[in-house]
DNA sequence: AAACGACGCAACCGCCGTGAG
DNA sequence: CCTCACGGCGGTTGCGTCGTT
C-alpha cells in the first residue's frame, strides 16, 4: 500500500475514476481505480484536493473573520465550520486555524497577557477616577455574556472600567493606546489579534492594512460582570 | 554558503457514529 | 441486541520551504 505524496497520475486515475463511476464505496474504490493506495487515502485526496470546486489559495480576511467568528461559536468542529466556507475543506480551516489564526486569537494569550503586563505597569494611573460608560459614543452595552473564559482578574477588570478618568480623556487613550497596538500589531501579522488590555480583556482586529492610516478598528471589550461592551466601527485616525 | 529553526500544508492515524446484516 | 464495515471527523505527523544566524 503506497502512501506519501500523490503523484499527478494517481490524481488523474482517482478523478476519472470518481467522475465516472462516483464514490460508491471508498474501501473497493483503489481496487477498481488501479490504486495502491488505502480507501481512506483515496477518499481523502478526492474530498481535499481533487474535489470540484474548492477554492485554493490564501484566504480573504472576511474568510478568517468568518472562520474566527465560527470557531467561537462551534470549537474545533472544522467540518461544521467548513460548511460555511464555500470552496473551503475542513482540513484547510483546519491547517489555517493552526498556522495562522490560532495565534491571532487566544491561543498565545498568555504570552501577549505577559508582554503587555510589562506595559500595563507604564499605563496604570490612566485607570484613576470615575466614569459612566453609558455616555461613551460608540459604545453599546450588550447583556450577553463573553463565548470565551472570564478575564483573569474578576473584580479589578470592571472596577478599574468604571474607575477610568475623566471620559474624554479615557477613551482618547484607549484609543490612542489601541491604535498603537494595531499598529504594532499589523506590521507582523495583519489579519487579526486578540490582545489583552492592562485591565480588560480584548479582542482587536485590523482590517484594511495596506496602509497604516487606514486601520479599522473592532475592539470588543469583555468585562467581568459578563457585559460585553462594543466600540464598532471605529477609525483610529478621526481620534487625532 | 551552511546550519538551524520556524512555519505551512499535505497526508496519515485513530476514534467514533451509523447503518446493515 | 451484537458485530462489523464504512464514512466522517479531528488530532497529529512529516516533509518541503523559507528566513535567520
Amino acid at each position: 500500500m503506497k502512501k506519501g505524496e500523490w503523484s499527478a497520475e494517481e490524481d488523474d486515475k482517482l478523478r476519472t475514476y470518481v467522475q465516472k463511476y462516483g464514490h460508491w464505496n471508498w474501501h473497493q474504490l483503489p481496487k477498481f481505480a488501479r490504486l495502491k493506495r488505502c480507501g481512506k487515502s483515496c477518499r481523502w485526496r478526492w474530498m481535499n484536493y481533487l474535489r470540484p470546486g474548492l477554492k485554493r489559495g490564501n484566504f480573504t480576511e472576511e474568510e478568517d473573520a468568518l472562520i474566527i467568528k465560527l470557531h467561537e461559536q462551534f470549537g474545533n468542529r472544522w467540518s461544521t465550520i467548513a460548511k460555511s466556507l464555500r470552496g473551503r475543506t475542513d482540513n484547510e480551516i483546519k491547517n489555517h486555524w493552526h498556522s495562522q489564526l490560532k495565534k491571532s486569537t487566544k491561543g498565545d494569550e498568555e504570552e501577549k497577557c505577559s508582554s503587555w503586563q510589562s506595559e500595563a505597569t507604564q499605563n496604570e494611573n490612566i485607570c484613576e477616577g470615575e466614569a459612566e460608560s453609558n455616555s461613551i459614543d460608540h459604545m453599546t452595552l450588550g447583556s450577553s455574556p463573553p463565548s470565551s473564559p472570564s478575564p483573569s482578574s474578576s473584580s479589578a477588570s470592571m472596577s478599574s472600567l468604571n474607575a477610568v478618568g475623566r471620559l474624554e480623556d479615557t477613551r482618547f487613550l484607549i484609543w490612542k493606546y489601541m491604535k498603537l497596538k494595531a499598529v504594532e500589531i499589523s506590521g507582523v501579522n495583519p489579519l487579526l489579534q486578540t490582545i489583552h488590555h492592562p485591565w480588560k480583556r480584548v479582542a482587536l482586529s485590523c482590517h484594511c492594512l495596506k496602509t497604516i492610516c487606514t486601520v479599522t478598528i473592532l475592539l470588543i471589550c469583555f468585562v467581568d460582570c459578563g457585559h460585553k461592551i462594543d466600540f464598532r466601527p471605529f477609525d483610529a485616525d478621526t481620534m487625532y
